[in-house]
DNA sequence: ATATAACTAAGAAAAAATTCGTAGGAAATT
DNA sequence: AATTTCCTACGAATTTTTTCTTAGTTATAT
């Protein structure tokens, strides 16, 4: 009777581990279990099959994760677009360590200077955009 | 011989309860136990004062924080400016959430729609200055 | 001087997150 | 049909993070 505690109260939150597994499938879409343990395997870190196994039945458990079962494969995806999840989670960092003002968390991305001039200006057409919107 | 591995090895990641307190040391300046733990429970939420106490000192021990005795009063003081450790949790998240890419990070908190025009302005003015600069 | 209040220290408990081991079933291979 | 391989299920162990309890010290006030 604690199983669903995320799923009622607010939007589940994803933890680092939970995070890398959903960054997998947003890359590569719906997968396997195989899929996804490899890629974490290769491109992150070492992880037992079992361990990436558990955490997305557990991911699955809380909502982060739908299926589908073809054969004897599962087939697992988020549940929530990338952008969706994504603004959660820096809105959680903002409120954490930004005071709660995510343009400020901007702005300290910005200012780290590893943002390339192309994608300065990137930023900064998106920004007239917005503007234009207004 | 585990209390140090965390300075050992790369830079202290603050937990998120961690980066609470860092967030009213950053706001209030140096502070004791009491100041941060009654900051806490007004602005954020109901924590014991020993459990923030014991907190502190755990991030004394992995050296995210510092402390001057001042008489029978402990004043702690973040070990890192903030612009730093700030940077450092973005960069974790970006590593983590965003495919390594900062700058698609700024794009979704842009693209988010709670940023306001000042901001936007605002933002838009770095933007110019950091491609002076080049 | 005694009591009260405020502080630190530190171990332990509790909760949350992560990893692992084992069991069992289905498919493929010999 | 037996063996090997690959999969899921799931409890349990481990690790990390967070909270709490108790004890002891120093200052302050009565």
């Amino acid at each position: 009777m604690k199983q669903q505690k995320r799923q009622l109260d607010g939007q589940p939150e994803p933890t680092k581990s939970e995070l890398e597994i959903l960054q997998v499938l947003w890359q590569k879409g719906p997968s396997t279990v195989r899929t996804v343990n490899d890629t974490l395997n290769e491109e992150m870190r070492d992880v037992n099959y079992t361990s990436t196994l558990k955490l997305m039945q557990i991911m699955l458990d809380k909502g982060l994760l739908l299926r589908a079962i073809e054969g004897k494969n599962h087939i697992y995806r988020p549940a929530e677009q990338q952008e969706i999840m994504q603004t959660r989670v820096i809105k959680g960092l903002a409120t954490l360590a930004f005071g709660g003002s995510p343009a400020s968390l901007v702005m300290r991305v910005l200012g780290n200077g590893d943002t390339s001039p192309e994608e300065l200006e990137e930023i900064k057409r998106m920004i007239e955009q917005l503007e234009k919107q207004k």
